[in-house]
RNA sequence: GGCGUUAUAGCUCAGUUGGUUAGAGCGAACGACUCAUAAUCGUUAGGUCCCUGGUUCAAGUCCAGGUAACGCCA
């Protein structure tokens, strides 16, 4: 038995996030450590919401709300999606969690211990009538270089030309509007990442096993231009997590908290606390998942995210672990998505363009999107999503290929034999066949699981569920049936332990599915099999079962056009 | 403008370190079956592997140049 660590990139709290989001890292990360755990290994699979931020505090204002309350009801939101779609966090975290804060102030001190931090001084702009420093994003005014009056302090929405805030004709403050504006000078601490350069380096050299994609972004980051460069961490903002040097105050840092990209990656850590805490368990039991000097050494970490996300994973959040001089887990395989799009265009949460979590689950159930999205995972490049595939795709595996069979057999039997599992002697040779066929492919559809190649298992899986079928129609127990009714039962005691199967094997995909076919067969527990031989004769004769409704019912050309013609503008709530 | 990714059957995609007649699923045509959600199974037809040049006994695969789409940065 082996433990694996795996965690999804932490999605942001504003809003909810869209199917693109899903299958970059929430989803394949469930499928992996659905398997992993179905394969007996121990697993601690861990996501939160990225809670701090400029984004979190505009969204809380439009909505009329204090940041903290807002928060705590976009986090309950998005953990009832997550549920609704069947992702088996072990915890779903927060990184405004206590937990998170003390671990991002003894990272900070830590680093600062080790000559690691920096604190320069740079101008600002300051809001009398807010009584704050404003961030770039939060200064609006007329754009000098196309004329837009709403053009942001960072970049002009208009144009796209990037800005600074002093660039801006007429600036006034986007929180209040007030144009009692000034620059000031305000400190800020940097982190050194340009000093840990080499050793993040020779670290990156190390992972031969990853994929092209994230090396070679990483390698790009770490060698283009003036290669890795030095990095704020901090932010005049009310909401996050208070500037501190440990536990100690920062003198000259009052005021200020850290900025959303330090502290969330170690939310990944400090959700492991939150795990621990909500479970009655000890800071010890979470440290051996993370602390290599307290029992991690043997852990088996694992990273999912999309490719926007990868320098946060292989530079700056090792950065912070390296520099840290503390024996924390570092991440050892990293598995990056591209992005999946949406007819022709992108998925876009600012844009409301595509279709959000919480408005799939209202069409279908999780099992069709989790089987759509997985199947069609943007591994080797951007995938695209559209009504058309998602139908032909989900109505011939699901309805046709895998319901069906399941239907079939069980219809029959309840037919000819009664809903109990039929006796009738001894498998042959077709049998024979069959499980040898099934338990290649069950090795094949295993390994590529381990490797976390999400679209040629969900391949694999499909071709397991044919084999069903093609044994079905090649001995054909409905025929059998007239002359050799022992056969016959035979045949389709074999058909039901293939429906036990295919309930074990499609669990990571299709959870709910996976659950209804073993509730049907009256089995209480799934176990993965090893023995192939062993395991279709499981299911004995005289064995009760019922037969199940129908799994996947087929979603219609009016349904898929209906669909089509809702989601075809922007979201309008 | 710079950089990156991609380009293979009507569609969605596989093609390991270059090695016989380039594969799968869907869709199409034909056939078989009738247990089942008009489901299933089989057979067949579809490809100048974006273009040009190069390296090699041998290139979808490596190199150079070009074209197109998308993305990131400026």
């Amino acid at each position: 038995m082996a433990r694996h660590l795996i965690t999804s990139a932490i999605p942001y709290i504003n809003g909810i996030k869209h199917l693109g989001n899903l299958i970059g890292s929430q989803l394949p990360a469930d499928l992996f450590a659905r398997y992993m755990r179905a394969r007996g290994h121990e697993v601690l699979f861990l996501c939160a919401t990225d809670e701090h931020g400029t984004p979190a505090e505009l969204a809380a204002a439009k909505a009329g709300k204090q940041v903290a309350e807002y928060c705590a009801e976009m986090h309950a939101v998005q953990a009832e999606i997550a549920r609704g779609f069947r992702l088996s966090f072990d915890h779903f975290g927060r990184s405004s969690s206590p937990q998170n804060h003390a671990l991002t102030q003894h990272f900070a001190g830590r680093l600062d211990d080790a000559g690691l931090i920096n604190e320069i001084s740079e101008k600002q702009v300051y809001s009398h009538a807010d009584g704050r420093f404003l961030p770039d994003r939060y200064i609006e005014g007329t754009c000098p270089n196309c004329g837009y009056d709403k053009a942001r302090g960072d970049q002009c929405e208009n144009c796209t030309k990037q800005l600074d805030p002093t660039d801006l004709i007429d600036p006034r403050s986007a929180v209040s509007g007030s144009t009692d504006l000034e620059v000031r000078e305000t400190k800020h601490l940097y982190l050194r990442q340009s000093e840990l350069k080499d050793q993040l380096d020779a670290w990156i050299d190390s992972k031969s096993d990853w994929p092209v994609l994230t090396t070679s972004i990483a390698k790009k980051w770490l060698h283009d231009g003036d290669g890795l460069r030095d990095r704020g961490i901090t932010r005049d903002l009310d909401w996050g997590i208070p500037v501190r040097k440990g536990t100690e105050d920062w003198p000259g840092m009052e005021g200020k908290v850290f900025y959303v990209w330090f502290d969330a990656p170690i939310e990944y850590i400090a959700c492991a606390g939150e795990w621990a805490a909500a479970n009655g368990l000890s800071d010890a039991d979470w440290q051996r998942w993370w602390r290599t000097d307290m029992g991690a050494s043997d852990v088996r970490y694992t990273q999912f995210m999309g490719k926007d996300n990868v320098p946060f994973h292989t530079l700056s959040f090792p950065a912070t672990l390296i520099g840290s001089g503390e024996p924390w887990k570092m991440v050892d395989h990293l598995k990056s998505f591209n992005y999946l799009n949406y007819d022709g265009g992108q998925f876009s949460t600012s844009q409301g363009r595509g279709i959000f979590m919480d408005q799939a689950l209202e069409l279908l159930p999780a099992d069709y999107w989790r089987w759509w999205l997985l199947s069609h995972a943007p591994e080797s490049s951007d995938a695209e999503f559209t009504w058309e595939n998602f139908q032909s795709s989900v109505n011939k595996d699901l309805a046709d290929v895998l319901g069906n069979f399941i239907s079939r057999i069980t219809k029959f039997c309840r037919s000819k034999f009664g809903e109990v599992v039929p006796g009738g002697g001894a498998y042959g040779p077709e049998e024979t066949a069959v499980i040898a066929d099934v338990a290649e492919r069950c090795a094949r559809y295993g390994a590529l699981m381990e490797a976390m190649e999400v679209r040629k298992s969900a391949q694999e899986l499909r071709a397991i569920w044919v084999s069903g079928n093609e044994y079905l129609q090649s001995v054909a127990p409905w025929t059998t049936f007239k002359s050799d009714p022992d056969k016959a039962a035979m045949q389709t005691r074999l058909g039901l332990n293939l429906a036990h199967l295919y309930a074990v094997l499609s669990a990571p995909f299709l959870p709910d599915a996976s659950a209804a076919i073993l509730k049907s067969l009256q089995v209480d527990e799934a176990v993965w099999p090893e023995d192939m031989n062993e395991f279709l004769s499981q299911l004995k004769p005289d064995q009760a079962f019922v037969v199940p409704e129908v799994l996947f019912a087929k979603v219609t050309d009016e349904d898929r056009e209906a669909w089509q013609a809702r989601f075809s503008g922007v979201r309008q709530s």
